[in-house]
DNA sequence: GACAATAATGTAACCGGTTACATCGATACA
DNA sequence: TGTATCGATGTAACCGGTTACATTATTGTC
């Protein structure tokens, strides 16, 4: 492997103009540069991206912290992220944390090690040990998707709140009053915000809100169908079921259909996502549609603006989401009482 | 940031007894090394990823380069390489090449550039330029799912041939005679083998086999959609239809419910892979299951061994597949003649 | 033609670890 | 007591770029 000293012999100038002809050409002569370069082509040398790392104390990578790959949202997401990163010449780490704090811990030490320049963070859970967290500081951190309440960087997130409302209320629109919903895992933001809009539908249209219509799930397939199974097993069937993603209510309508049930017939589903999979899906999932791409997209950029320009400030985005309607919801056929 | 000479100095030692205290614990005496751990402690220290990565000339990454991350198959792939390399302290960096040539090019120059120190590639292509792949010499790559004719690396695949012929034999055991295939892109070596294995079944049965019954599709699930519109579009339709993954075989399934057919009933589908999809689709789909995640675990073990071991041979290893009948397969209802 | 300003290039320190080699002290043995 | 051996530690070169500063060449102005 040849190195920069090598190039700069072969050309019979000092390392300092080789260094100089690649990175500004233009304070370089135009016939030195022209010798460099054939000496460059000549000794086939590359820079080692590690010694102008170590140098220029940045590695040009963004270490992205996802607690699952395999689910198709995020999937969608570190590809949008990785398509602004690549543009901006940054390198993608990606960091499968399995909803593991300590390996989210652990994985956020690459920031630390400089292993990684910043953190593009998919869950609400700061990966930072406290003492990092210096308050006025910006953190080299974007948080996208789900967010922490009192999030010390910059975020991205839906109106889960507003989505979810609107979603309940297209339901109640349809003549439903017996709404059940699957959940994500309890403790996070994004099912609170997702349950409180859900309330707010409810109790807007004078439907008294209950906590036992709640099933837990954990976003994935088999956890909806498993609710699902939960909610058929309850004394009174509801008409609806709400499922905080796609994936769960695809889970939630198979597990409905070995039950004998129709779908939209006895019972409407709504999904949350818009995955390329809802449309295809039988029936085709009535859902909000969020951009995941673009959420992956502008946290990238975000945090290449934050490394870039240290003075960016904190902020704090909403993107935009809309009701998808589609067969999977249908009007209330019946009315309980 | 501190540094190994802060540490030093708090420690009242020299660097190089920090480097070791840190290295190899055992050849420093106790007493030091509490000193130098208590000011490693003190100091906050945390050695530099990039100092270590550009002294030893290690990078401890991995570049992933994959078609698209967005693909259910890939995702878990994908996550199985993750684990497999966090188990043994190795980073994973993205690369979504969207099948563009000069991306996997450019993203292979990552390892030239010393920014990774080895390549997993997915996909049929080698991203070497021509004049590095020096013959007998093994490449810092492996090569899984789909490989190159000629790996000039170690690979990991299924045997493609074998499983699509089992998956033909099992729709022909089923009397089903008039089967037509939706293919992945034509000129991967999957397609190819893919194809071989539907025609050997097809002639081991004495059913002629015709290209006009291949539609082409690219694994996304708008593209199987599309193409079982073509192929409802002809004078005879198929009894059966043969998908070269899920995702198409769950579009095909939408567009021929659309148009009014049954899936088995008028028509059966089959898929390939397993995803997590194809058991909660409706119905349910048949289709060969293959281990993603164990690809991707596999590829990242033999990649991190060639990398530490340089003398570990090639290897060309073949996973297991398994036939997974559900209900989107079912017996020919009529004879066409 | 002299001098200042500017452009082009060279020299060498530096980033923060690792490690070969040197040094030093203690122990063992004759 | 002198010397060989070994363990523990220190010194400094090194990895391959970048860049501040120094030096030299070139151009412009009076």
């Amino acid at each position: 492997m040849s190195n920069i000293r090598k190039v700069a012999e072969l050309a019979g100038v000092s390392v300092a103009t080789v260094s100089r002809t690649l990175k500004s050409p233009d304070i370089v002569s135009p016939a030195t540069r022209d010798k460099v370069l054939k000496a460059v082509e000549a000794a086939g040398y590359r820079p080692n991206r590690m010694a102008v790392q170590f140098r220029s104390r940045r590695t040009h990578n963004l270490a992205v912290l996802v607690p699952t790959v395999a689910n198709t949202f995020f999937a969608r997401v570190i590809s949008g992220i990785e398509q602004a990163a690549q543009q901006r010449g940054y390198g993608v780490l990606l960091c499968n944390t399995q909803g593991r704090e300590e390996v989210e811990t652990q994985y956020a030490g690459m920031v630390a090690a400089r292993q990684a320049d910043g953190v593009i963070q998919l869950r609400a859970f700061n990966p930072f040990p406290g003492d990092a967290v210096t308050p006025g500081q910006a953190l080299p951190m974007v948080n996208a998707c789900e967010v922490l309440d009192e999030a010390p960087c910059s975020t991205i997130q839906l109106d889960n709140r507003a989505a979810a409302r609107e979603l309940t209320e297209h339901l109640i629109s349809l003549g439903h009053r017996h709404i059940t919903m699957i959940q994500g895992p309890r403790r996070s933001p994004l099912t609170r915000e997702r349950v409180a809009g859900y309330r707010d539908a409810l109790e807007a249209a004078g439907i008294r809100f209950d906590a036992s219509m709640l099933y837990g799930g954990d976003f994935t397939l088999a956890s909806g169908y498993r609710a699902a199974g939960e909610l058929l097993a309850a004394p009174v069937l509801p008409t609806a079921i709400f499922c905080e993603n796609d994936e769960m209510a695809i889970g939630a309508i198979r597990r409905i259909r070995e039950a004998g049930l129709l779908v939209p017939d006895d019972i409407s589903i709504a999904g949350f996502d818009d995955i390329a999979f809802a449309s295809f899906s039988e029936p085709p999932l009535t859902t909000i549609a969020q951009p995941a791409d673009t959420f992956g997209r502008r946290a990238a950029d975000m945090l290449i603006d934050l490394l870039e320009y240290p003075a960016t400030p904190v902020r704090h985005e909403t993107l935009p989401h809309r009701l998808v309607v589609r067969d999977s919801t249908a009007p209330c056929a019946w009315r309980p009482e």
